[in-house]
DNA sequence: CCACAAATGGAATAAATATTCCAAATCCTT
DNA sequence: AAGGATTTGGAATATTTATTCCATTTGTGG
């Protein structure tokens, strides 16, 4: 007799990695407690399953390895063999000459330019993998908010963030977005042509530069809306401002990277640009 | 009885891949015909070892499974087992808990923020690993030598290359180097600024802008030294060039992640003004 | 062209790995 | 609190996978 309550339990195995993460999602809830394990140690550890055997996985999930199978007949595999054909198949070596190279690359000599290149780029790379990971999601989606919502958008960053700025300035253009890069040409101060209903975003990582934390005072006192670019929760941006993003970028040396700040900087100008159509 | 030609056959297995692909490669060259075709297929598909069985390697090889196994053996390990655990281990997930954030950033619903967001780190991620993978070693230090005997070292970069020639513009200026930034202010053009013994960093991809082309050509007529950033051997600026310097780009719709563009702009800055000192 | 050594393929065997099944424990339901 | 259903662990079994061994082939020097 049917299981009514089993809406779940479909016959059908997942066919790619996508299907089995939805899956997973969507029957972990309800589950025994053991079960649940099973997925929660799967869920996090994806990516052991294609080279490693049941007796392994089970081990490190700390269950038996008959309810490791279980698990996988419940998500709709014949096993953990069928579970693991799908990740042997789907396995793309993650960095495999990536890596390599960029050994060869550091090892080409301290100093030499292309072990420079190799520290930068995974310095970039670094940067972006720990933004993907920390992003505060709500302050992205205020800032996004309160900039869509703006009338003319003023941009400073200056020193090490200039970069920044003027990508977000080149960008906004580019989207048909009333923006304003104030950029310091012949040290004008420009704080009189942000007018009520417009918002500022302003970028600086210390030591953080003495014109920018005062333009967003300013803003933020006549009620502008301002959205920080910083390095840190507690940067002296914050005080000053309605949504503060922080953006972990890994030096190297005294530079950095800027990788990190950067897609911060495009995702705001896209979506914001999208958002005000 | 020792075989003294056997110079190899050594009694222990490799221990890192590096190890092992070290000694593939001593190896390999005298070895009977079957043997060698194993080591040619391992070697160039050393990622599926991890996630294949030795049926399914010897299968692809097209050598019967015991001449593989033969093979194993011969580089000092145990059988297949015995180097198959070497590469399950060695496999480091290099984005553990990255991948799955960077997931469900993905899957936050296309259009919102944090998609975007997703979407400019993946494409900043492949600049940088794709750039470790291409670089050419010798263009790079062709430009560092030629930038390092320059007097005066003038940047230009306009549109979405303004953001790199500024920065390389302020980490120049950090590093006691002289340096001119070509901003296009005042549509000023300063063309006259360039002297006999100075050097110029043009950065431009398609489409090319126009005033840096001609920046670069007037350079180049006057026998200054031109190092072009650009996406593209074929790049209509490497015509102008002394060195080129190719930076992959990956877009994510009309935007560039401009990560592996600053990687580059950072290591060239940096590397120039150690070689000045 | 024969004899010897090296190399090869595949069938037989050994080892490992996965899966099933059932008795014991736990959790609800009445 | 008792009965029934669900969940659980692990020992027994089935299956897959690796390895060995040897008969056959191929190549080489006399």
């Amino acid at each position: 007799m049917d299981n009514a309550a089993a809406t779940h339990t479909p016959l059908t195995a997942p066919m790619t990695v996508d299907e089995f993460r939805a899956r997973l999602a969507d029957i972990a809830p309800d589950l025994p407690p053991r079960l649940r394990q099973c997925a929660a140690y799967i869920s996090a550890h994806t990516d052991r399953i294609a080279v490693s055997t049941v007796a392994e996985m089970a081990n490190r999930a700390d269950v038996p390895p008959s309810a490791l199978i279980r698990f996988c007949q419940i998500i709709g595999f014949s096993g953990f063999s069928g579970m693991q054909k799908l990740f042997r198949d789907s396995y793309a070596p993650g960095l495999p000459d990536y890596s390599v190279r960029l050994k060869n690359l550091q090892d080409s000599g301290t100093g030499s330019p292309q072990a420079l290149l190799a520290e930068f780029i995974e310095a970039g790379r670094l940067s972006l993998e720990s933004l993907a990971k920390s992003c505060d999601e709500a302050a992205l989606g205020d800032a996004v908010s309160l900039l869509a919502r703006a009338d003319t958008i003023h941009i400073i960053g200056l020193r090490r963030a200039f970069a920044v700025a003027a990508y977000l300035g080149y960008v906004f253009e580019k989207m048909a977005v009333p923006a304003m890069l104030h950029d310091g040409i012949g040290s004008f101060d420009h704080r009189h042509a942000m007018r009520k209903g417009d918002a500022l975003v302003a970028i600086t990582f210390a030591p953080y530069s003495e014109e920018t934390l005062t333009l967003a005072q300013v803003a933020h006192d006549r009620g502008l809306a301002v959205v920080a670019l910083t390095d840190q929760k507690t940067s002296p941006i914050a005080r000053h401002s309605s949504a503060v993003l922080v953006v972990p970028e890994v030096d190297f040396g005294a530079f950095r990277s800027l990788s990190a700040t950067i897609a911060m900087a495009i995702t705001l100008a896209v979506a914001v640009g999208s958002a005000r159509t």
